[in-house]
DNA sequence: CGAATTCACTTAACATGTTAATTATCTCCC
DNA sequence: GGGAGATAATTAACATGTTAAGTGAATTCG
């Protein structure tokens, strides 16, 4: 209801289209993902020039917080999916950035940890990182900032298993 | 707040740490990542029915709202880079759910358009992907998700030509 | 006019997202 | 103890994200 953020209206001058659906560029979907990649924008480069990649930032982030972590619980907290955590993780391995052994209670899992390597390159990165982290803070205003976050874990739980068998087994 | 995922604070086995830098799974890359997740959630499923992907959907929609468009601009529209369109695009052809033609004026340039087939599967698929937006609005609230969309639509807009030489040639 | 440049699009190459299938191990239960 | 089933992790196969290079057509400018 009444509703109409901004208005470009890129799609006026064509004919029909009786039903519109949501103006497409302003579906939910689509805010989240031009927003997101507006945020990473900023970060990849100074990434790229340490040679790790979003996701692998994210592993090495997650590591340096922990001990060591199976594969598993490592792939909830950096939110990646098993095959992709996989592969990363051997690239990683091989790069001498972590390390693995298996679990010797259960023989199926591994448990990986971050290397001094690892360590010292979260180190060379971590201050542009959070330089960057500041800037956008300061840009969008940190208030606004943690009002955004809370809604969107607002919308992250209301959305949590709805259609689908999904265990909410989040302890916690 | 309190609300702890997986952080079983067993961070302090490890050294120094000063800087614990943002508790990782709350920062904001993280946050839209995971938001947007849980939208698209909702979506995979009914479009996956249909043999789509969340991709090929986006650029589809794009397409019906319009009668042709050259494939930079549907690029930007449909928030995709040239290499994925250009591959999403072959394969749609080759469905047959779209079209294509060389501009007489410009040679270089290709126009595309959505054929029959590709209106009778959007047709297929619009009711249900309307109903799960419904269902994610009535959720959420009708006037926070447009709150949230404002606010992200905001940052999108703050973050806009930083550090980079970017046009906002917003035509239309 | 024509060589250099720019432009629109595509290919190439590598990394990740996504789902399904595999492998190895472990658990349960008879 | 051993076989059926569950689990942890990997591999496979295909689609996309991302950057760089390539191709052909248009534009600029000498």
């Amino acid at each position: 209801m009444a509703k109409r953020p901004a208005e470009p209206t890129n799609a006026g001058a064509h004919a029909a289209r009786q039903v519109p659906m949501r103006d497409f560029s302003r579906s939910l979907p689509m805010s989240l993902l031009r927003a997101r990649e507006a945020v990473m924008r900023q970060f990849r480069p100074a990434l790229r020039e340490h040679g790790l990649t979003e996701q692998q930032w994210r592993i090495l982030r997650a590591l340096a917080a922990i001990e060591t972590i199976e594969v598993t619980e490592l792939a909830r907290t950096a939110f990646l999916l098993g095959p992709s955590l996989s592969r990363i993780l051997r690239d990683l391995e091989a790069r001498n950035l972590i390390e693995r052994k298996t679990a010797k209670a259960d023989q199926r899992r591994s448990m990986v940890s971050i290397s001094k390597e690892g360590v010292k390159l979260m180190a060379s990165v971590a201050p542009s990182s959070e330089a960057i982290y500041a800037e956008i803070t300061q840009r969008f205003g940190a208030r606004k900032l943690a009002e955004l976050q809370e809604m969107l874990g607002q919308l992250e739980l209301c959305l949590a298993s709805t259609g689908a068998s999904d265990d909410v087994t989040d302890e916690t």
